[in-house]
DNA sequence: CGCGCGCTCGGG
DNA sequence: CCGAGCGCGCGA
């Protein structure tokens, strides 16, 4: 037999088909090692056949297999090739998504550990007394945990070892993180709402269904429900999150759930629970794989249904070398399954909404939080009047009065900062007024650096403001608001309340993140004050306030999604009050309060938003209208990159020329922040009607890579950097 | 003339 | 990607 190999060499150039003789026990799928040149690397068998097409006289033997049963799936090989055509990378990549890096890295084994099985009687010395009473134990008990053995017996357990008593067999452990919930069948009785919808599913044909329902509606137990069902009908399922929303609190949940067949993928656990669980899932001892972006090439074979929490969030696109999308992923192999894919979320993205009501998607909804419990009621202050009336406060008269109140009653409130990423747009703080470009409607970005603002669209410089040019007000705010300086304010204002601050700088890995959350769970503390963090997914029944401070400098980021991503901003963290029997009230402040993105977000009105923002979209040809596609070429020598940028500029001039039409933008210039890791960056930014140019796109502009100068192809960027 | 470095090429 | 092989430039 013939075994086609793929080298595990991370370069476009030995990216095919090498043919090796495979031995007995050589399997689609395995991984090998195989001679390569003068050296022996890895590889991952793709396929087996009869004959060769190589001069068969020329081919070496597969050196070793690595594993049993073989690492890869059937699906995982059939959507290998699939995955990579689409997004432009080198086979070997996507091979790589499908392994946990311990597996691949091998710094990580099975954990096995001692066994002692009894094995026959012997005589002991009398004197011996711990030797007998350990033997008479084994002779009853048969087998015990070697290490257990020892604690228990000491030296005479090894003893009986060395007589041949005893005899020790290695165990395979499986590390599991949270073992030891039992699952508690604590199903929640399903509202007639949720019945609908799950009939609802049940009854679509198509292959994506969209759940919308509002914050507080219940679509964690409709989750649930499908994911039970799926494992009732011997299948198994996929339930991805946002990053953050992967906390110890919701494993803890899933596995009083599902006990045992969840498996949890997170790189927050160890290296080797991390292998095991993905082992578990392997073997199909787990049944669910819980998990955010990576979680969707979990090892899972017999798919039932493939759940998608928060699907609008953008910890689902991969910011590196194959820049996957996590619904594509899902929904590819939702379709090799024959399952379906559940995207749920209180304020989709524009896009699958878009989906939903063109009919690609199933659309289904929930308008209603459960229970009936009323949406928040939210209060607009109008911070350009608190600062006429002299209020330089981060805290509007509003919010503190509300504050007070609910420090007076006993409850919890969230101060939320709103405060995305580093580049900062120019707000006057008397009348609302933005710096925007005249050429792209975009908010202008400051550049400190050069002391100037940018448009990050088209590359456009403008010069520094020194007044406001609509007012004459020389209040210009270039930064947020810190959050030190708001919990200073607080503890002035408020000396005996108890407050929290989240924000990265006090969140050390994982678990202090965690740590905070559970702390004020516990209503440990009064007040928590943070950044987009407190933003997502919990639920504290306590808290009955939440205050937005500057609504509206994600608004102003200079980003054509800024308005979807501030709707979903707002809406979410206004989701946090109330959740509970009392009703919630929120606070939100912005210089901009006739703003229709935060009028929508108030009114908890997301078709109204949605119909805003399509129609903007669509008149101004953003995605999902059009397409923007940049090209980015970095480089550690400022020379070397410009070098590759123009030879990719001029490829991409000829298809630019030819396709005129096609084209609503292209220009090539240095990259926003020209320099990051010590390598300088430039690119070519382009805007496209369509999506039928971006094979040819990618072809005209990937081999230009060389050594040292990265060339990389990004679509409908998340940021422009 | 010989060695060393840099570039090109092949790997089954 | 990594190593082998080869060509050219420089030193004595």
């Amino acid at each position: 037999m013939t075994a086609e190999v793929i080298v595990d060499i991370a370069h476009s150039e030995v990216d095919k088909i090498f043919e090796y003789r495979a031995a007995e026990g050589v399997t689609a799928g395995c991984r090998v090692k195989v001679p390569f040149g003068s050296r022996v690397v890895d590889g991952f068998v793709m396929r087996l056949k009869e004959g060769s097409e190589y001069d068969a006289a020329k081919l070496k033997d597969v050196f070793a297999v690595a594993d049993e049963p073989p690492a890869l799936t059937e699906e995982c090989l059939r959507l290998v090739e699939e995955i990579a055509a689409r997004y432009h990378c080198p086979k070997v990549l996507v091979l790589r998504l499908f392994l946990p890096v311990e597996m691949r890295t091998g710094t990580v084994r099975e954990l096995y550990k001692n066994v002692a099985v009894f094995a026959e009687e012997i005589a002991v010395s009398s004197r011996a007394k711990t030797q007998a009473a350990a033997l008479s134990y084994m002779k009853e008990r048969g087998r015990e945990d070697y290490t257990a053995l020892r604690e228990k017996f000491g030296q005479a357990a090894a003893e009986l070892v060395k007589k041949g008593a005893l005899r020790l067999e290695k165990e395979r452990v499986v590390r599991s993180p949270y073992a030891g919930l039992s699952p508690s069948a604590a199903e929640h009785p399903l509202t007639e709402a949720q019945k609908e919808v799950l009939a609802g599913i049940a009854r679509s044909q198509k292959t994506v269904q969209l759940l919308h329902g509002v914050t507080g509606s219940g679509k964690t137990e409709i989750y649930l429900t499908l994911i039970a069902d799926a494992l009732r009908r011997g299948k198994s399922a996929l339930f991805l999150v946002p990053e953050i929303a992967l906390t110890p609190q919701m494993f803890k949940q899933l596995r009083a759930r599902f006990g045992e067949s969840a498996a949890i993928l997170h790189s927050g656990l160890s290296a080797g629970e991390r292998f095991d669980e993905w082992w578990r899932l392997r073997t199909g001892e787990a049944k669910i794989a819980i998990g955010a972006r990576s979680a969707v090439f979990a090892p899972v074979e017999n798919v039932g249904v493939i759940v998608m929490d928060e699907e609008h969030d953008q910890s689902y696109v991969s910011e590196t070398n194959p820049r996957y999308r996590t619904d594509e992923i899902a929904r590819r192999r939702a379709e090799y399954n024959g399952c379906k894919l559940i995207l749920g979320s209180a304020t989709p993205s524009v896009e699958s909404y878009l989906k939903g009501k063109e009919g690609e998607y199933e659309l289904l909804e929930l308008p209603e939080r459960i229970h009936a419990r009323p949406m928040p009621e939210i209060v607009i202050a109008d911070m350009r009047r608190e600062v006429r009336r002299g209020n330089n406060s981060a805290f509007s008269a509003v919010l503190r009065e509300e504050l007070s109140d609910c420090l007076a009653r006993g409850k919890q409130s969230i101060v939320f900062i709103n405060r995305r990423g580093f580049a900062q747009s120019v707000i006057c703080r008397e009348c609302g007024y933005v710096a925007k470009c005249a050429s792209c409607d975009v908010s202008l970005t400051y550049h400190s650096e050069e002391d100037c603002l940018k448009c990050h669209y088209c590359g456009a410089r403008y010069h520094m403001l020194s007044a406001c040019p609509a007012c004459g007000s020389i209040h210009l705010n270039y930064t947020g608001t810190g959050t030190q300086k708001v919990v200073g304010e607080l503890k002035k204002m408020y000396p005996s309340a108890r407050i929290l601050r989240m924000d990265n700088d006090t969140t050390s890995g994982k678990e202090g993140h965690y740590k905070i959350l559970k702390a004020f769970a516990a209503r440990e503390a009064d007040i928590l004050v943070g950044t987009q963090m407190v933003a997502k997914g919990h639920d504290f029944p306590a808290v009955t306030l939440v205050g937005i401070l500057d609504a509206d400098m994600s608004l102003h980021f200079s980003d054509y999604r800024s308005g979807e991503r501030t709707f979903q901003l707002v809406t979410q963290v206004s989701g946090r009050s109330g959740r509970a029997d009392e009703a919630g009230k929120v606070v939100l402040q912005t210089y901009d309060p006739e703003n229709y993105i935060l009028r929508f977000a108030v009114n908890n009105d997301y078709k109204g938003f949605f119909e805003h923002e399509t129609a903007l979209r669509k008149a101004t040809a953003f995605p999902p209208f059009a397409k923007i596609v940049r090209v980015l070429v970095t480089a550690e020598e400022d020379g070397r990159a410009l070098d590759v940028l123009k030879k990719v500029w001029f490829s991409l001039a000829e298809l630019y020329d030819a396709h005129r039409e096609e084209f609503l933008f292209f220009n090539k210039m240095r990259a926003p922040v020209k320099r990051i890791q010590n390598r300088f960056r430039y690119q070519v930014l382009m805007r496209v009607r369509g999506g039928a140019l971006l094979p040819e796109i990618y072809a005209r502009a990937l081999p230009h890579a060389s050594r040292g100068v990265s060339v990389s192809v990004e679509e409908d960027p998340n940021n422009l950097s």
